[in-house]
DNA sequence: CAGGATCCCGTCGGATACTG
DNA sequence: CAGTATCCGACGGGATCCTG
């Protein structure tokens, strides 16, 4: 029996810790998943991160497999971001996240602390 | 319109992340779904994990209200970890992580820890 | 428009030493 | 046994400036 790599040995839970350990990962892939999003528009939906940040995380993601950048060879400039398929396998725990979100929002009495982010994603 | 509480504004995804900041804060979670645990046995499972960032996370996961920490006023002392109620609310999106995360697993060549070159062979 | 490249700095995580 | 206290290095993320 080959032990093909550690692959069966990692904990899964753990690689999805270190794929969405960025900020705003999660976020993104949020607002992904209802449809694609051109860089500026990630912007305008993300006004709390700036644009040298939101870059880095989206090449994560892509890195990781999780989004497509498709980038059309104009003038100006036009990148799309969207989930592959291994990304949009990843929207039913998005939405599983979103609704425990809410669940818990609900029943703690919860201190802000530094502003939580409107991403209008309430229902 | 009084924003009395922006409870309602606050994005449920952005609130997770900021629960599951913390490198080993799902991976604590997982291990407490299954049984309550003394930090002793903690430790043991997470090897990585030294004892003063244990600790403090398991303090974050508590401040945050998804963890009780019973503890005995014994020599030697005992401390018992354990999932409250919004805790154990959390172990459905555990699950689906730890599922989507075997998925992920194995439809990627990725590397989490080791080497494992994703270049080359496309799909 | 969509970044790449830097610099800066706060935070997080890891290690060590000490305590009840 | 289960921490606490502390120091430090690494990394992440924010801001700014520059480019195709």
């Amino acid at each position: 029996m080959a032990k093909v790599q550690n692959r069966e040995e990692i904990c899964p839970v753990t690689a999805v810790q270190r794929l969405i350990a960025g900020k705003w990962k999660i976020v993104i892939l949020w607002h992904l998943s209802h449809k694609t999003r051109r860089f500026n528009e990630l912007q305008k939906l993300l006004p709390e991160v700036s644009r040298g940040v939101l870059t880095q995380q989206l090449r994560d993601l892509e890195r990781d497999g999780l989004v497509h950048r498709e980038v059309y060879k104009e003038v100006p400039p036009k990148v799309e971001y969207s989930l592959t398929e291994i990304g949009q396998s990843f929207i039913p725990v998005l939405d599983v996240i979103a609704k425990w979100g809410k669940y818990y929002i609900n029943n703690t009495r919860l201190s802000p602390g530094p502003d939580l982010a409107r991403t209008g994603s309430a229902d």
